[in-house]
DNA sequence: CTACATTAAATGTTGATACATATATTTGGG
DNA sequence: CCCAAATATATGTATCAACATTTAATGTAG
């Protein structure tokens, strides 16, 4: 289904339009798999970031704030986030000795299981949602779309 | 600030992988600037986005369902949206004589003059988060997309 | 060493969202 | 014509997110 009828709307007022809606309309259908496919394991995508992120440590814990730097959506609650999971049993959070201000996530082994059974379907989701654009066509998308990402840094950094 | 350096992460696993990132941080990006300019307004992007439809119908009034289909966000609540924009006084909503079911809703003279108001930001904003991407770019970019966009709506398809 | 600023994380509160259910109206088979 | 199914919208409820504030620990100037 083509963006136009997406949005039940005839024609866009120009490439840059359609292309800002294409971004915001993908976005929101990659959120909406995602969070379908997670749902039964009883995780949200935040969470399932946040479990990726600590699973790439290796084992190193890391801090609260580092963790937020690192997520897609870096909200102020990665505080609850993170007690959803700690409940869950899939993450460990202990005081950091050398500052005790701080808080050490990490992953544990029933969080690596849960990643390893997710890891299958929602790889193939996303080659899936992937397939039919070639390489060099997703290099030059990677390419322009950094652009535009320097460029939105840019329209927030204004407004701050 | 590179993609890298947003979810501070040396490397991407392959070109997929970083091409979902992207769309999926700037779609946010795009959502924070937008909430920001709209804040001060009293208005929410999805506020925001049925006005749009709304001034698109010039005067036609037109049916909660049919502006659930063209929003961004096709989100179940649109009911409690229009009551926001009601209470504000900024839309009108009245049983359509001929279904009872149905609701007409429209925009008020005091709604195209708030929008009005948003034109020119907007706008502007628009068009810097593309600055620096040229026309020919553009197409590719919503061509490659517009398949993305297929592919999502598969998977789609295949979950229901 | 003490007081104040700074930093890290957690929490309170309000509003928005998703999903399910309810209400009202219309449609269409018997 | 009547009643069940279908349709359009509205509402109930539980969860989630944004933003501000609080608590606790550390850094630092005097």
């Amino acid at each position: 289904m083509k963006l136009e009828d997406h949005l039940v709307q005839p024609t866009f007022r120009d490439e840059g339009q359609k292309l800002h809606m294409h971004i915001l309309v993908i976005a929101r259908q990659l959120d909406l798999i995602l969070r379908r496919i997670l749902k039964p394991h009883g995780l949200t995508p935040p969470q399932y970031n946040v479990l990726r992120i600590l699973r790439g440590q290796k084992g190193e814990p890391i801090a609260v704030q580092s963790l937020a730097a690192r997520m897609i959506d870096p909200s102020s609650n990665t505080s609850r986030i993170i007690d959803k999971l700690v409940e869950k049993g899939w993450t460990d959070r202990q005081v950091c000795p050398e500052d005790r201000r701080r808080a050490d996530v990490s992953i544990t082994s029933a969080g690596i299981a849960v990643l390893t059974g997710l890891d299958a379907p929602i790889n193939a989701m996303l080659s899936h949602s992937l397939s039919g654009v070639d390489e060099t066509t997703r290099i030059q998308l990677n390419g322009a779309l950094a652009h535009v990402l320097n460029n939105t840094d840019d329209v927030i950094a204004t407004q701050n």
